[in-house]
DNA sequence: CGAATTTGAATTGTGTACAATTTGCCATGG
DNA sequence: CCATGGCAAATTGTACACAATTCAAATTCG
């Protein structure tokens, strides 16, 4: 699949040439604008990795020039949602086996040391606002909606940093979470969702408790849980197979 | 002070009018490579915090046109080097007090870790590699160049991070390392340079000792050796100030 | 004399044109 | 029938032009 074909469909829809203003009647899109929407839908696995990026294609789909876009796909390749080749254009990334693992090694890293201090400071209303976001979780997931489910189970680990009152740890988390979310459509979770919020509750119930150690222990534990729910058994690299297998001659 | 005043320089030279070809010789300088001389010129402290980054100007600096400039530095405000205001430019970042104090606990959680996992695996080639850097630090040191110092001793840590096999998180210390720089010159150390060598002598001691718990509590008092050496004590915001200076009339 | 306003230089924001590169396809030849 | 070479379309890389904005200084008016 191709940006390309969602973009074509509007070129062939005749007319009268009115040649840009897609996404008319609001502002123009701003390159922040332009790079928030395209994580999202990365994130949310409307865009599956690999897919290419194509520029001028997505100019038309927000109804932007190339330029905007160009920078909108620098800033993700940033922050490692898209995979930019020199002279051959973006794509959505692909994360490799090991920085899977690397990846969630540093969201266990970082998130334990975040509930820990969460669970120190938090005040009640920061309680309460986790247990009000895992209904939603609850909820998106009773009315089979999976998609939400994922962004919504993504977003409850990122609540958690942004509520511990360090907002630098929550911006680093939050690039984690996403590349996360595109491990997980590579590598299927076997997981049930619910799974994900039931965890997430008895996570919320050793915070109200105060239990420190508990909770830590749980978050470290929940994240081993998802990581072991995916199949991540080197699948990838297969030019180096090739080199070895010419080695046989 | 100002980029301008640099090109402003080479533009009044006269000479023959070749107009861009800066730098010329090599090639035509990346968007990539100009980040990252921007990046080394920020946290070496050859551009103060605030300095204006007035995109023509590092144009002719670079011999490219503002495009790639303007690439760079949506970059580097990506990485919090840069700030970046609409319609007004971009300037050397300056961290407030909150920033750095989260910037030095996210640095604590993420390095203890490190540090840890790097005391079980370390091979003897590791360790080697960081002595053979410590002696780096001390011949800068030696030498009085505190500019290389202060590099080296931020290598150092980087050094670590990526020794330790996880280059996702020896990717997010990067950026934490390269805004404490900025941290540094604007709340001076008053800590001698002398110590940060000798801190990590004996911190890979304790590695060399395979005493992880030793190394990591090492590496904490470190990072808190460091913070305490500033001097953050709410010294930002003038604005707030000329305003209570004002009640006194 | 001071405050508001206008004016203009400097700088940023954005689109577009063109060169360079890549890619897929077709023809040509072994 | 498969490999090779080269053409053509598509795409990226870069510079540049022009519009929009900002900032500051000069001007004007109360």
């Amino acid at each position: 699949m191709t940006v390309a074909e969602l973009s074509q469909r509007r070129r062939n829809e005749g007319r009268g040439a009115v040649s840009r203003p897609r996404r008319a009647g609001g502002k123009p899109a701003t390159t922040e604008l332009i790079a928030a929407r395209l994580a999202a839908a990365i994130t949310e696995h409307r865009l599956p990795p690999g897919t290419r990026l194509v520029e001028e294609s997505l100019g038309d789909v927000f109804g932007v020039s190339r330029t905007k876009v160009r920078q909108a796909l620098f800033q993700l390749a940033r922050a490692k949602l898209v995979t930019l080749a020199a002279g051959r254009g973006a794509c959505v990334a692909r994360p490799g086996v090991q920085e899977a693992r690397e990846i969630f090694e540093a969201r266990r890293i970082i998130e334990r040391a975040l509930v820990w201090r969460f669970t120190q400071v938090a005040a009640a209303a920061s309680i309460e606002r986790l247990r009000a976001h895992i209904a939603l979780e609850r909820a998106a997931l009773a009315a089979g909606d999976g998609r939400s489910g994922t962004r919504l189970s993504g977003e409850f680990h990122l609540l958690i940093a942004q509520l511990s009152g360090n907002s630098v740890l929550a911006e680093l988390l939050r690039e984690l979470v996403s590349r996360t979310s595109l491990i997980i459509v590579l590598y299927g979770s076997t997981l049930p969702a619910s799974c994900s919020a039931d965890e997430h509750s008895d996570l919320l119930s050793k915070i109200e408790q105060r239990d420190a150690e508990g909770a830590l222990r749980l978050m470290a534990h929940h994240l081993e849980h998802i990581e072991h729910g995916l199949n991540l058994r080197e699948k990838e690299q297969p030019t180096v197979d090739l080199y070895s297998a010419l080695a046989q001659t």
